[in-house]
DNA sequence: CCTACCGATCGGTAGG
DNA sequence: CCTACCGATCGGTAGG
């Protein structure tokens, strides 16, 4: 009987939000408005807050969902014992998985964030900055141990994310598996694009 | 006679533009709103239209600007005959430089782009097309001369592109000039952070 | 989940 | 460059 109200409420929640996820990642957070979420859904615009209190409520949800899902999905890595240059690469295997099976809410985590207000844009900063320190925890296990020579944590998590985030925005289809993404992005950051020749 | 109108009508045009791109850039297209331009400028919101005939028209010039700017700052450096790592490095020094020097105007470029319609986003997209490929070619020649080893272009140029084109954006105040940041960026991407240690 | 509706704000125009 | 104003649309609520 519980699980018969609950089989009617959750499915509809969580088309909205997967629309929404659509919608705010084709058009923008501002831009895409709770009517045509709406008609997308298939329900009046009213209904919709029968499911959530907000549209900033929407948008706090997805971001959340995936800020959870990135940090579920690296942490049993993460805690592994394993050579850190094997670790990362394994690690950015992941993260492109994570965000290859969400384009569209990937999409919304990574641009439409900032129309979050508090509190959730500092939980949304928060969890991010832990998903990015376990990344960066590697690189400097990494370096201590001799395995990679990093002159500037910052730019190096920089250059790492932001390749990994944006592998994906410009084509409209992935023609490479996350897999495939990850390693080549990984052979360019770790061995560099310099040849050995010498002139 | 002609300068003394001049002189009166543009200053308040470049001003509604920049302060359009820092608006822009900070809130996104969207959700900032013509009034709130004229307010930040100090008119009212009507009066923005006898020097744009629409919001977009604002946003289309911002991106025009850039893409003009970027091409025109790296044009002389992409005709020149030298070896292409060094070529390479000193582009991306051009180009960080570039957007250092427009930090909001670049970041309207880099984010808000997408809010244009035909026929300037058409014109946006060829620009930023052209861009891209003195890069590539610059990357190509590289590798047919034995510099690079470059297993996938477009993957290799997102990488470059994404770790340019968002190495400002976490910082509030940039520590670095756009030099060091171009270097330490051409640094990871050219030779990587592996060692030469091998186990 | 819908109908009916709210005040606020949007981009933009007329006319001076 | 301003006052005055337009229709459209926004996020959201009341009540059933």
């Amino acid at each position: 009987m519980k699980n018969a109200l609950l089989k009617n409420a959750k499915p509809r929640k969580a088309q909205i939000k997967e629309k929404a996820g659509q919608l705010f990642g084709e058009r923008g957070y501002s831009a895409g408005s709770m009517r045509q979420l709406a008609r997308i859904v298939g329900i009046e615009a009213a209904s919709l807050y029968n499911h959530y209190a907000s549209k900033e409520a929407i948008l706090s949800e997805i971001c959340e969902d995936m800020a959870a899902q990135f940090l579920r999905s690296i942490e049993p890595l993460a805690a592994a014992e394993m050579r850190p240059d094997l670790q990362l690469q394994k690690m950015m295997r992941i993260h492109l998985d994570v965000v290859l099976q969400n384009r569209y809410a990937a999409t919304v985590f990574f641009h439409e964030w900032r129309y979050l207000e508090e509190p959730y844009l500092s939980n949304f900063k928060e969890a991010r900055k832990r998903y990015r320190d376990i990344f960066g925890k590697v690189l400097s296990r990494g370096a201590s141990e001799g395995y990679f020579a990093i002159d500037d944590l910052r730019i190096t998590l920089s250059v790492l994310f932001s390749s990994m985030n944006w592998a994906f925005e410009q084509s409209g289809d992935p023609e490479m598996s996350a897999e495939e993404v990850a390693d080549r992005i990984y052979k360019i950051i770790s061995r560099g694009i310099l040849t050995d020749r010498k002139i």
